[in-house]
DNA sequence: AGAAACCCTGTAGCCACTACAGAGTCAAGC
DNA sequence: GCTTGACTCTGTAGTGGCTACAGGGTTTCT
């Protein structure tokens, strides 16, 4: 199989999949005479693994961590528990604020329904009075 | 007012304000004899109203659009509520997958409730039968 | 035979910073 | 006057996770 059979098997671009080899989190594959890199089923599977890790927005560097432990059948899984907890706890987190930056945008958009003059918009002057330290709609407590 | 007192009271770290004005975001200020740079109050509200939008989450470069309106107060602020607008269309797209994601992982980490070893985890398991082309707990529909 | 599609290496760009390196400047305390 | 520390300057490189070339070679289809 060569690069472009397995970036097209697995949805992972091209550029993507030589991306991996240099971070190695891909094996070196063997090459063809002409020089083409060839792959086979471990590749196959190692590569749908870490997108599917990113599936689940995983840092790579958390993948190569995986992916340690899979080359390591014998040893402990409590470290994964803590990788996949610490990703849970970061999407968390993220969730919030992302609840709190939607509140925020749909407030500030409240205040312009009309277009009109620039000097006159609702949405600018919030912003401008944030810049002078007044409570703005979209900041404002509660 | 140097850099560091500028930097101090809008809560922007020294770094970001050189680098907005490497942006052409901030208007260049005046130097000290010494080549301190020297900013005022426009310089301040200025960067209030930056950093207002940033916490917004809005991209830079819609934040030099909005500053382009502030600069000119007759125009049509019609442009401003495209850029919110899209602000908030982007907000809400990344809502909706976070909130599958969240699902996603907490799928994932039940199935490994006490740790064991690495060859019988849940977790590994449905990471790897991805790579099988398999149904996994995590991405299974409904 | 020629064109399109594939492959190679290596580098630079994206975003919004952040972190230096290596230098100069300034104020306070001893 | 001298040291120490805090501040400032410029410029460059790093972060993550790709993505997009440039500039070449190879294969496959028609």
């Amino acid at each position: 199989m060569r690069i472009g059979e397995l970036a097209e098997l697995t949805g992972v671009d091209v550029e993507t999949v030589r991306y991996y080899e240099k971070l190695r989190l891909l094996p070196r594959p063997a090459r063809e005479a002409n020089g083409y890199r060839t792959y086979g089923k471990t590749h196959l599977e190692r590569l749908a693994f870490i997108r599917h890790c990113r599936e689940l927005d995983m840092p790579l560097a958390d993948v190569a961590r995986l992916l340690n432990f899979v080359d390591q059948p014998a040893s402990d899984c409590g470290g994964i528990n803590v990788l996949v907890d610490a990703q849970i706890g970061r999407v968390k987190a993220r969730l919030t604020s992302m609840r709190a930056l939607e509140k925020q945008l749909t407030a500030l958009r409240r205040r312009c329904s009309s277009p009109h003059s620039t000097q006159h918009c609702g949405i600018l002057h919030e912003l401008v009075s944030a810049a002078h330290g007044e409570v703005c709609a979209c900041h404002a407590e509660h």
